[in-house]
DNA sequence: TAAAAATTTGTTATATTATAACATTATACT
DNA sequence: AGTATAATGTTATAATATAACAAATTTTTA
């Protein structure tokens, strides 16, 4: 046990647990529903623990679905440095870990040698899953 | 003039015209009340118009921003390969053109070996406008 | 340990972003 | 000309996110 997890307030990790539990990205409202039974009451008490979990690299927001996902790489601090895959048909998304990729971008330079902080990458396409229930049905 | 721009309708240039006016990323009900004199009313005028553009690759949604922009480059096309780098502290966006990371985007394959049909990178920094800001203010 | 500072909470209201639904009109295709 | 496709105009509403403020809790420091 970490000194981050242990600093934990009550409803941060009550959110924090249910995205854990939760295999594809979850919404805030959706997180707001399930955990009311907890004694969450309203949107700013989620929104303020996604942006604590955020911050400290215990979620990540996946930007173009506007959802949050356990990260399942334990070292992300901020600034941020996120690679996602993303299925365009079941919307799972998966978090990449490819040191290869990685350093390329944490090595990329613009144009005027600007170095920066942090990024997100996100892929784009059809999950294994997804694909062989494509060809299931073109079988048919 | 090509295909593509040729058959733009009315409330799309309207659109189009008004992105492309704007160095910085534009949202769009503030776009909506930039182009009210020009006829059009209500939002899903456009969005409807902002989805057409997107798909067409004429421009691109900042997905950290909520926020629209012109491509910057002329033959962005979907599936959709865009990489911006945003400045934190100012929020302007510049979309990169850079052959060699986008090489290493597009020859990313997952563990599983999955292809990619497209990716967004979105970089995130101090632009050099605000850096040198940033140096002004300590000398005081 | 007591005061001060920082963080978290609870709450109400509201701002911002985006889409559903449906009738109508314009454009492209054969 | 007739059909299909795309775009428009409109009203209403859904979904996502933040402002503001008082109160309680936790952490820090003196
Ligand atoms: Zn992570
Ligand atoms: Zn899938
Ligand atoms: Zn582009
Ligand atoms: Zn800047």
């Amino acid at each position: 046990m970490d000194k981050k997890s242990k600093s934990l307030s009550k409803n941060q990790k009550i959110v924090l647990d249910f995205i854990q539990k939760n295999k594809k990205p979850v919404k805030a409202y959706s997180i707001l529903s399930n955990v009311q039974k907890k004694g969450i009451n309203a949107p700013p008490q989620v929104y303020r623990a996604l942006d604590k979990l955020i911050k400290i690299g215990k979620i990540h927001r996946v930007e173009s679905q506007n959802s949050f996902v356990a990260c399942k790489i334990s070292n992300c601090d901020t600034p941020h440095k996120t690679v996602f895959s993303i299925c365009n048909s079941c919307e799972i998304v998966s978090e990449i870990n490819d040191p290869k990729l990685f350093k390329n971008l944490k090595d990329f330079r613009d144009k005027d040698g600007t170095v920066f902080d942090g990024y997100n990458l996100e892929f784009f396409g059809t999950c294994k899953s997804c694909k062989n229930k494509q060809i299931e049905n073109t079988k048919h």
